[in-house]
DNA sequence: CGGCACGTTGAAGGGCTTCAAGCTCTGTGG
DNA sequence: CCACAGAGCTTGAAGCCCTTCAACGTGCCG
């Protein structure tokens, strides 16, 4: 997104806030404020008491669950403009996760009890509030059916597309290159597998000339051959 | 929960709208009807068009989504009280997957223009649905992790803990029955695994007095247990 | 330019699926 | 009321996908 340091210019920039009143965003501006992440930082533990929510200005971050036997889950990554913690600040649940910043990262802090203010007065934004929600649900219930129905290949070549959406450039001849470091490691998380199984199906798809795979790093030369793989059609 | 057949007795005994002044029930009660579902019968398809959300008055059900090469895998289940196609009756996506019924079962229809209206006049209602939202969410999210970070075994040891919370009814010596015609088609589903491995596990559990299980019908002998094998504890 | 994180590749094995065959219980129609 | 058809369930065997462990490249950055 932007480079901006000041609250009242980043504010209306924010779809998420476009509906509210000027008095509204005024309160909003003398409440919130930036904070700043480098990589590999922490905004919140699993299981912290909620207290904000955020909105991401610059950077990119991620969701990590932890599971008992020290496997990591990746839930969500989030780039510009996406809201974070909003569900955990609104209800008071602990946060579901922890927030690392894959690279240097501003974040806008919105106060939770400030939300609930808003909510409550102004309706738009809870049904604004709703709408996020409900894409965020649908989203995890396609993961859920993804994990549960399909093979580690299909869900790569998922994850893959979805990041080309998310943060694709285009580049030459119909390729798209993933603005993100995204290491083997990365990828296994988001996908419930090994870094190892992930090395094996990025090697197999650079053979088949459909990824040109770096050190965190990946361009996708045929987008098409993806969505085959994903949908296991023949070739 | 009831058997009454009266919307105006109804509504009042649902928890989602006790904030609502004695108008906007009353509005409700005017355009709320109920319908009634046999075992297999289906309310909606996947993809169908979102008209309207449900409360379930009586009987249970079952959300599935079909994946593509026939698997299906079952999202959730609901018991009286539930409410069921909130987040599509908002927001106009398509259902997420099918609902069908396990067993006669009874249900509110919520026309979703009204849900739009009550929750644009009554800010309280909008905080409702999304504490509900959220909560849905974060139980998405635990089945993601569980799917992507444990064994078959350790997720139906989950699914049937969470099962107990849901339809459990207490027996004698500690034992807990559940309450619900549940195959081992039905826990496979559940878990993104097969009939013959749910077939198997159970087999194994009984033989270790954890649980007695009949044809679609399940008791929890030792639920300490099954929390061990959730959790991946030594016995 | 050396260290270390990232990545590759091989080999072994296990958890789970798949296919197959047969059993058991349930409910339904004659 | 009973028999039988079919849904639900069990069990075995084969094998594959993926994990796990291990050893070794590779390239980036201080």
């Amino acid at each position: 997104m932007v480079g901006l340091s000041n609250v009242r210019d980043i504010l209306p920039a924010i779809g998420f806030f476009s509906d509210l009143p000027p008095s509204a965003l005024e309160k909003l501006a003398s409440t919130a404020h930036l904070t700043r992440l480098d990589r590999d930082d922490v905004l919140f533990h699993q299981g912290d008491e909620a207290a904000s929510a955020y909105v991401v200005i610059d950077g990119r971050l991620r969701l990590v669950q932890h599971s008992a036997d020290g496997k990591d889950v990746t839930m969500a990554t989030f780039v510009p403009g996406d809201m974070i913690g909003l569900v955990v600040a609104l209800t008071g649940e602990p946060y579901p996760g922890t927030l690392e910043a894959l690279e240097t990262s501003q974040l806008l802090i919105l106060p939770g009890s400030l939300m609930w203010e808003l909510l409550t007065a102004y309706a738009p934004l809870g049904v604004r509030v709703i709408r996020l929600l409900a894409e965020r649900l649908i989203e995890a219930y396609d993961r859920i059916r993804e994990l549960s129905a399909e093979r580690v290949q299909q869900r790569v070549a998922r994850s893959l597309l979805r990041l080309t959406q998310k943060v694709g450039v285009p580049a030459e001849n119909g390729s798209v290159r993933l603005d993100i470091r995204l290491s083997r490691q990365d990828l296994a998380q988001m996908n419930g597998t090994t870094l190892e199984t992930i090395s094996r199906t990025l090697s197999a798809w650079e053979a088949d000339q459909i990824i040109a795979a770096g050190r965190e790093q990946i361009v996708i030369l045929k987008p098409h051959a993806l969505v085959r793989i994903a949908e296991d059609l023949p070739a």
